[in-house]
DNA sequence: GATGAATGAGGATTCATTCAT
DNA sequence: AATGAATGAATCCTCATTCAT
């Protein structure tokens, strides 16, 4: 029992940590975020750390690759969606922007990854094959969106794609809080990108 | 003559350092980049590099700011160009889309600077006047083909702003070469977002 | 109490630090001292001086104010001593020459400040508040001699100064180990600055 | 006789360089004046100074030498002035209390070799030279005023020796301009380091 | 003769990591 | 389990010195 309470204590922590070094390294990039730093703001010593974690590039590593795989439900939940394709794209889209707005911590670190994917390979592709995931699965909603007649006919891929990058670039470029309004003016041009018939 | 002609050697070599510059920082993050590392790129010394820039943090600023400049000139012809609406802005999306391709080092050291717009503030500040001026202009454009009815009629400055996040994304997230189709395809799927009206 | 043995431990490794580098910095100058030569000179590695002293201009500062601090209450103590005017000023001179002797090291590490007054303003400025706050109570002493007629009635502040310009002279140009006759000679000599009344 | 001209003009920037020299090093020490610098003050390149001289050791050893030989001369007068001893000895003082006073640059120096003489054994071993040749000369005539009974009686060589550290001492401490009445007073307390018979 | 350009050697400082307590 | 102390391995930057012009 005690193994499991101290068990469950030492997972506690190192979420603790975890968090706090998804929040540090994009924000002052991998070399630029240090022990020292990210011990004191959680009130512990440098050496705590690397009790949890074997080196800087293992703690970077879960925090990349720990949150995603906790974003990967959320994220493609559309495809098991009900509705019409449209209904689900609309609420996928929600979903995305929702997420953009309030964790830019982790969306910044992916970014933060891909644009050093040659340094960071191993991560990036993660990302890669998450976004891989991701895109085969909208393209058969796209699919069947636009076998529906809800959506006019292009490259379902091509799309699924692009609105990756958009909802990327969406995360990076803008920085304000959620409650601010660009985020629903975001959620609604997103939605032109899957070139909804018009008279729906 | 011979003050010119060194004049203009000096700034032919210090091209060649932004240029080295402008590639390494966003492949290895500002802490990652070392005087060693670009001057051995380079074939020359590390000492050598600080005889044209004063500091890291300076060479990091004119890697960032001077492509700026230069980019602002295409990025911005749009504006000025032929055409009804319709036509500029396909001309316009196929520019970035070239650009995109074929300065992915520069375009990745943007998102580098936006992603740590905190630990970079100066660099980010002007990155973001930048995307304003961009944006003001698009927003004209915007409304001026929604006004011929070519575009669907949409809060135009939102659909600036969005194709603006989306050009970012896709700079962000691929990483093929020119020559790869997948660049085509963005350039399809970028024209949607502006809702351009199905039959024309 | 762990506490207080490593407070304790802590203070006993500054100081050896402090010990080397009160030699080091007068014999090799600031720049001529490096931490590398300091380190090895005490068995230790350069990066832990640093943790004892934030930087190298704070080691030479607390290297120079320190031991100014403590040989305050020596250098002063003749204020309050015993005795006639000029037994007090005999055994004053006594025990400086006794300091110069054996606490070259320091000496010449003032004598080092203080030709470099307009590098180290910090450091001067407080020597000189020492020098004053010395020649002030001598003055005081040299006046009682006078009155009681021990001394020649020459400016008592005027002779005070003197014989403080005479002292760091001593320390500067003589080299030899303390047990030379040399400092003997400068005890008899320094004497004679207070222009005592020949047939005592 | 372009030779000779173009000799004169050389030997005239030599001069201008160790002129600059001689006030630079003790100001800023041996490592911590640079060429650069240097260089500025005069209005050259530092690589023009490295034709006058052929190392930083080079010109730092020219700037403590050449001034001493030319210091020669009027500090050794006394030796051949006219007049009792008494009268040599108060003209002596004063001719190094001037020089004191207003070559306080090369007087910095002297200490500043003397203070590092470890590190500067060259130099070093040349001012002793200088101060022995010149306490030898002093010791005479210091013993020429006691025969004649103008000084008590004390060991000569010890007090001419005494008076050498009391001068080196006056040029250190204080850092007045040659016009403050500081001067003055030194002037009448050096004489009593010779202990003159009262009623002269 | 003078200098701008280039660089190798070196120095202060930082930091991830180890280890004894 | 937690940490303070210690350090080796970088890294930025400085500077005396060389050399081509």
């Amino acid at each position: 029992m005690a193994r499991t309470v101290n068990e469950q204590a030492r997972q506690e922590k190192r979420e603790l940590i975890l968090q706090a070094a998804v929040t540090a390294f994009p924000e002052n990039g991998f070399s630029g975020t240090t022990f020292a730093v990210l011990a004191k703001s959680l009130g512990i010593s440098a050496a705590t750390i690397l009790l949890y974690f074997e080196s800087k590039e293992e703690l970077f590593r879960c925090a990349v690759l720990e949150p995603l795989e906790r974003f990967r439900q959320p994220f493609l939940a559309f495809m098991q969606g009900e509705g019409t394709p449209l209904d689900r794209i609309k609420s996928m889209i929600d979903v995305h922007i929702r997420i953009a707005a309030s964790n830019s911590s982790f969306l910044r670190l992916v970014q933060y990854v891909l644009g050093q994917h040659q340094r960071f390979p191993e991560e990036a592709e993660a990302m890669y094959r998450f976004a891989n995931d991701y895109t085969v699965g909208l393209t058969t909603v796209i699919a069947e969106g636009q076998a529906a007649g809800q959506l006019q006919s292009y490259d379902a891929h091509e799309v699924a794609w692009g609105y990756f990058c958009f909802i990327q670039g969406v995360g990076l470029v803008n920085t304000d809080d959620p409650s601010s309004p660009v985020w629903d003016g975001m959620r609604r041009v997103g939605l032109q990108l899957f070139a909804p018939v018009t008279n729906q």
